[in-house]
DNA sequence: ACCTGAACACCGTTCAAGT
DNA sequence: ACCTGAACACCGTTCAAGT
């Protein structure tokens, strides 16, 4: 939203100054909201590398010093963008049984992962969790306790969902390719270059698996977690 | 092992040199296995921010540049690396049933991720895989697939632990604590901090249980991963 | 064939100076 | 209180020159 503003020293030409349509655009305040959500853009657009304090600078319309006035400096700007991601993450329903909330959250969650491949790499060192994460991490584990689970098995919940998602979209991530056409055709060019005296096993999944039509990567993802939750309940009965 | 020549020019001084006890010793020649050696120790002691091509070239007692003869750039000293550490993963055992084989080789494969915890994030583009990937992936199909698993089985089954693996390592290696001790001062100052009205289910976690003497997180991997191993035996069953 | 030194185009971060 | 400009100590990588 732009604040036109009247001039009050006297100009010849005018009363009332039009908004410039000059070189500089009317400066909206930074602040540390601004700050990570134009990083988070940045990072989207073209991964870690291509964020960089002087970039984000010039993204802001503003000198690359300026941002230290808002983040102490670029781990606490890698922390705060982890943090709005992980608030975009859709929080367990209250009104699910433990199994459904569960499973919609942590679709969610890949989603938000898939949307924002970096994060999975963002937060190196896990300290100083922000509030979403926080916020998370709280009700993911209230449906698992209010689920019928031990304190024992929340944790062994939470411990083993949250390491799949997160190394599955790794895994993902790491695919130079996504849509089954692009998939086809690395495939196809890999099955070439595979020597497939040396490795069997691993052209045979290329050619009658990957090379399959409609075969996409990302469907394995629902067959992990739903293995996953099953495991669970079997694990929530025996805790009881 | 030094490899001790003569020299064949004259020399008034001694018809034998000594090994020279010089400022620079004696040179080794340099190749691409010596380099991702030298690379890996470095990533070991410090992360990966701890190696830079200049660092490099001093540990091998070279300049930074000499070392752009043996690797393309830094990308592919990282995939050299990536794939050095998974050589070290014990690959799964011909005599050993599908389960067991599997398990043993998960469990290798997280010490590896262990000792080398940069290992997790190094290979970000997944093109160009080594030959000691492509060996490990190939037994790993392998053994689903005459343990009695289908292609698409194996194909799940594969994505399922492999996920679980690298997700689990991340989540290790983002925990600023290892010992027991330190993960409950470290949790003991994390509670007092944590406004438990907030985040009641966090605050009772942490109290009773990663507070409880010999908690250790790393105790989880296991649990988590046979808790997947029960859910494929399932699956396999189901696909034959 | 391998190594070196200088150079280029970048980084994150500090600090005194401005408004 | 916030922003700027210059500076510092680094990066990865190139390239011509040496042996």
């Amino acid at each position: 939203m732009y604040v036109v503003r009247f001039a009050t020293r006297d100009r010849s030409e005018s009363e009332m100054t039009p908004p410039r349509k000059s070189t500089s655009e009317p400066r909206v305040r930074l602040n540390k909201e601004r700050v990570i959500g134009a990083a988070i853009a940045l990072a989207d657009a073209g991964g870690l590398d291509a964020l960089t304090m002087r970039r984000l600078g010039d993204e802001l319309n503003v000198e690359a010093m300026s941002v230290y006035n808002h983040v102490a400096n670029k781990e606490d700007l890698l922390n705060g963008m982890a943090d709005m991601v992980f608030g975009e993450i859709k929080l367990p329903s209250h009104s699910d049984d433990w199994r459904t909330a569960i499973r919609k959250r942590s679709i969610s969650f890949h989603d938000v992962l898939v949307r924002h491949p970096w994060a999975t790499t963002a937060r190196d060192s896990g300290t100083n969790p922000g509030t979403a994460t926080l916020r998370n991490h709280d009700r993911v584990i209230g449906t698992f306790r209010n689920g019928g689970f031990s304190i024992a098995a929340a944790a062994h919940a939470f411990s083993a969902v949250d390491s799949y998602i997160y190394g599955f979209a790794m895994q993902e991530k790491s695919l130079p390719f996504t849509t089954p056409e692009e998939t086809a055709a690395m495939a196809a060019i890999l099955l070439a270059q595979l020597p497939a005296s040396d490795y069997p096993y691993l052209a045979e999944l290329t050619a009658d698996h990957v090379l399959k039509p409609g075969y996409r990567y990302s469907d394995e993802f629902l067959i992990g977690l739903d293995l996953i939750l099953d495991g669970l309940d079997s694990m929530r009965i025996e805790s009881q």
